[in-house]
DNA sequence: TCCAGAATAGGAACGTGTTCTCATTGCGGG
DNA sequence: CCCGCAATGAGAACACGTTCCTATTCTGGA
């Protein structure tokens, strides 16, 4: 069903997602997709986070480059935009989904949240992060949020978000 | 209508401003409210928008106290947060009209975004401010909005998204 | 005063998320 | 093998955002 969702999401986004279209596409009946996912928020919220998990993944396997922090964490952010702007239509389904949760999807937020941030802090350096840098891990994943919300919302442009997160990088990372 | 559909996001949040009870609260037809607004989130968008400039008035009366730029600033965006966070609902309501935006709304979108980081700006110093003022005031903007989410959207307290507001204030102003 | 055109009222109708019902299927224990 | 029960299929039904249509009311200019 979350291949179904992110297929659908990437032809034409948010509107695309559609649950009678996600039931027929995983070949299952529509009380299916509602006996594991109470929401279409929730659906997108799940795709949304084996994305995330998944450039977890290859971020272990192909750690960022830089010699300073600040350019290890710029490094990744970029390399995340990327992977993000390439597939507009599926990142804006899922930005959606997470601009507009309700309470009953806060769990699901939460993950995707703490896995961004948790994302960042690796890309600081090995080894517990500070309390610093959990806090400029914060700041960040929040600029990223926003920031992807301006772009899909057509606010700004897709090189925005990359610009967007250097910059706050930089200041924040001695 | 921006009365009517404030008075019901007050009353039951997001889900309770329904276009209908928006004509029959403000006295007007259906078709009516669709010929002025284009969507509910537009509605919701545009009460939102009052709301910042109301603010930004009440700024501009009572300007922010403070040494420091940091320091005022923190003072500004406390008191807004206070405001914010005593109407749950409706701050609820407009937060996820701003998060779930399409790019129809996108001029209404950047408009709030805009005043935010004019206030923000605005509590720095008298006078234009510099590049990095706009990028720190973005950032905050920015870290604004994602907070909110995250409040609304049950993830975090209300009382986070002024600490995670202060912190990332004192961590960028010097 | 009267007319043309815009604005509005009133409400039907459509699409899609969500819920609900009921029949059917699949499965583990007797 | 058969029963009980959870899972599923299939689809109707409902709610609300949105669109559309028609009759009525309002307004400004001749």
């Amino acid at each position: 069903m979350i291949d179904a969702t992110l297929e659908l999401a990437a032809r034409g986004g948010f509107d695309a997602v559609q649950m009678r279209d996600v039931a027929a596409e995983a070949g299952v009946a529509l009380g299916t997709v509602y006996r594991y996912f109470e929401s279409k928020e929730r659906l997108l919220l799940e795709a949304n986070l084996e994305q995330v998990e998944a450039l977890r993944i290859r971020l272990s396997e192909r750690p960022p480059t830089g010699e300073s922090a600040a350019d290890r964490v710029v490094d990744v952010l970029r390399r995340a935009t990327r992977t993000q702007t390439r597939r507009p239509e599926a990142t804006a389904a899922m930005v959606r989904a997470l601009g507009s949760a309700r309470r009953e999807e806060s769990d699901a937020v939460g993950r995707v949240s703490e896995a961004m941030t948790a994302i960042i802090t690796g890309a600081m350096h090995d080894g517990d992060p500070s309390d610093r840098d959990r806090s400029v891990a914060r700041v960040l994943s929040q600029v990223w949020l926003s920031s992807l919300i301006g772009w899909v919302g057509g606010v700004d442009g897709p090189e925005v978000v990359g610009d967007d997160l250097e910059r706050a990088a930089r200041m924040l990372i001695s």
